[in-house]
DNA sequence: GCCAACGTTGGC
DNA sequence: GCCAACGTTGGC
């Protein structure tokens, strides 16, 4: 799950209550269904840095709650506000994601470097969705063997 | 800041 | 349903 750091990153996480944080603003219906039809407690996360100096793997997270309607889509004040969005049909929803822990950064030109991952979605040329399934190996590969400090 | 790739919108 | 125009993403 990719997060701007400068809107939120790994450290900003640690800090919230039960370092968790509602992943409000996904305005992409690939990445919603995602959450909305797949994500279960417990599962596990990637967190990704994405648009930022060192783009990579910043922590482990944890999938905290179900999904459920993004709060942003009604606030009229807020960027992600929706206009098309009703309490009774919502839109938007997003899961919680808890932290587990911060790692050391595995930057994104590593994680290219290793032919076990080149099927990773987000690692596709021109893939640009904030969330993808992570195949099980993969996620094994990489948190039993690029994971260090 | 650039720009390629992609998603969405809306006229027809 | 097509597709051009536009907006966004995100690495570099």
């Amino acid at each position: 799950m990719k997060s701007e750091p400068s809107d939120v990153s790994i450290d900003d996480l640690a800090t919230f209550p039960n370092q968790s944080v509602a992943w409000y603003g996904v305005r992409n219906y690939q990445a919603r269904n995602f959450m909305r039809d797949q994500m279960k407690i417990g599962d596990g996360v990637l967190f990704y840095h994405s648009n930022c100096k060192a783009p990579g793997i910043a922590g482990i997270a944890r999938v905290a709650s179900l999904a459920y309607p993004d709060a942003t889509q009604f606030d009229s004040n807020n960027k992600y506000f929706d206009a098309k969005a009703t309490q009774e049909q919502p839109r938007w929803f997003n899961v919680d994601v808890q932290l587990v822990r911060k790692i050391e950064l595995i930057p994104l030109n590593e994680l290219r470097k290793h032919p076990e991952l080149q099927r990773m979605r987000t690692l596709q040329p021109g893939n640009r969705l904030s969330i993808t399934p992570l195949d099980p190996a993969e996620w094994e590969y990489i948190t039993t063997r690029l994971v260090s400090g």
